[in-house]
RNA sequence: GUGGAUGUAGCUCAGCUGGCUAGAGCACCAGGUUGUGAUCCUGGGGGUCGGGGGUUCAAGUCCCCUCAUCCACCCCA
């Protein structure tokens, strides 16, 4: 019976392997470096645990289960509520800042489709117990850090920012009703997506004031923060917000990555948690899914029983990024799935015991040491080293017959020389 | 849930209007006389043509059903 990998999933031959830990380790250092901490929970939890802060819908997409205890029980389909979970948990105990990181893999019931599959990893970087628009600025610097470091230009990449709680005080200001603002969101956000007359209509139906409604538009269609001041008389409330916004966006450019951000108005994130700087990473090109989004967060921690602490964070899948990369020619290089230091190889049967031993010995020491099975000629035995990226080929012949010595081959240099077992191990080191 | 496309070797695919033992490139394995990595040359293994049914003297090719995958929509934490 021929068994087939599950709908949405992927199975990580070598080669693939190389290219997901390429990824994934490239996360976590970028987090290190920016000075975050690495966290991670259970890969199921409770499943009410995901029906806190989102409808059936959001239900329906999760993989959920129940146990022989009788527990409703989901694969996790983002990590936040367990950070939410962990970090009231402790809260009175932890330093703030609180700056965890994580990769977690996490699993969505979706129909998958091009950047987006039922499984994947995700990093997350989140900064919990500071108000500071330092906090949403190093959440987007680590984020611009890391896909910098991978080669991807402010040509390639756009970090696409703006605030909820400009939004709302913008809307607020030109008279929309608070308790209609919720509606309206999904409706901004929707907005690169339709033609302009469709949004117009929507919006037309949304907001019934002609007038207010095309102030909206024009509002969503600004580039640059500084031209909101002609559009609307600001209260309190906006203009704090848009000198918050303005601040954040002169520390980007004081850590070096001013380049990559710029200002749209189009982000607003469906999601209802974010109440402050929201942005989402795109290809320039805008031809692909979001790279990563995120933004800043006041009730999170509320919502799962904690008390009222802000917090800003980020997720990056692996799926749309790594499309990228494959787009911009950044995983050419082939990825290597093998990396020896020595490889031995043994030119006669008889030899094999010494072989075994030279190999044990590098192996005790350290050192990334394989062998072949068999005796073949030398040409087919130097190809397997190549092959596996030794940096050394040490070959056992007629001189260790002879004379005890090992002919150690550098296989860059292709020099090589004599050498006893010390000093093979010597050398080693 | 809706719509569109595609299923032929491990991978990427060719196979025209039905017609002999189903092909190519890459990959893999073995060789090219005793011990040097590339290229090249020769040979080899490997396919229920996604599955089932039908039409026909004859089906990878045409028709129906089914399964799977991909793409788009919905949604997107």
């Amino acid at each position: 019976m021929k068994i087939q990998s599950v709908k949405g999933t992927r199975d990580f031959y070598p080669p693939v392997m190389a290219v997901r830990n390429f990824i994934l380790d490239g996360w976590k250092s970028a987090s290190l470096r920016n000075g975050f901490e690495e966290y991670d929970g259970p890969i199921f939890e409770y499943l009410k645990m995901y029906q806190v802060k989102s409808g059936d819908e959001i239900v329906e997409q999760l993989f959920n289960f129940t146990d022989r205890g009788g527990r409703h029980l989901a694969i996790r389909p983002e990590i936040t509520p367990t950070l939410a979970r962990m970090v009231n948990q402790q809260i009175n105990s932890l330093p703030r800042p609180i700056k965890w990181f994580s990769i977690p893999r996490l699993c969505r019931a979706e129909r998958p489709q091009k950047g987006r599959l039922r499984e994947f990893f995700q990093w997350n970087v989140d900064i919990i117990g500071s108000e500071s628009i330092l906090a949403d600025a190093e959440v987007i610097y680590c984020t611009i850090d890391y896909l910098r470091s991978l080669g991807l230009t402010s040509k390639d990449i756009k970090a696409k920012i703006s605030s909820r709680k400009l939004l709302a005080a913008f809307l607020l200001d030109i008279g929309i009703a608070a308790d209609s603002l919720e509606s309206l969101y999904p409706i901004l956000d929707k907005k690169p997506k339709l033609p302009e007359d469709a949004f117009v209509e929507m919006l037309g139906k949304a907001v019934e004031d002609d007038g207010k409604a095309d102030t909206i538009k024009k509002f969503m269609e600004l580039s640059d923060i500084s031209e909101i001041a002609g559009l609307f008389n600001p209260g309190e409330e906006a203009k704090a917000a848009l000198q918050e916004l303005s601040d954040l966006m002169d520390i980007l450019g004081q850590m070096s990555v001013g380049d990559y951000c710029v200002f749209d108005p189009h982000i607003v994130r469906g999601l209802a948690y974010y109440t402050g700087i929201v942005f989402e990473i795109h290809d320039a090109a805008n031809s692909l899914r979001a790279v990563a989004g995120g933004g800043r967060y006041d009730n999170l921690l509320g919502d799962f029983g904690g008390p009222k602490v802000s917090g800003t964070g980020m997720g990056m899948g692996d799926c749309v990024l790594e499309i990228l990369l494959s787009e911009k020619g950044l995983l050419d290089g082939q990825l290597p799935t093998k990396n020896l230091d020595y490889f031995i190889a043994c030119l006669d049967t008889d030899l094999q015991g010494a072989a075994l031993e030279l190999t044990a010995a590098l192996r005790h020491a350290g050192f990334a040491t394989d062998f072949s099975y068999k005796a073949t000629g030398l040409k087919k035995q130097l190809k397997q080293a190549s092959a596996a990226n030794s940096a050394i080929c040490v070959i056992i012949g007629t001189e260790y017959k002879e004379k005890s010595l090992f002919l150690v081959k550098d296989m860059k240099t292709s020099g090589q020389q004599l050498m006893t077992k010390e000093q093979v191990i010597q050398a080693a080191k």
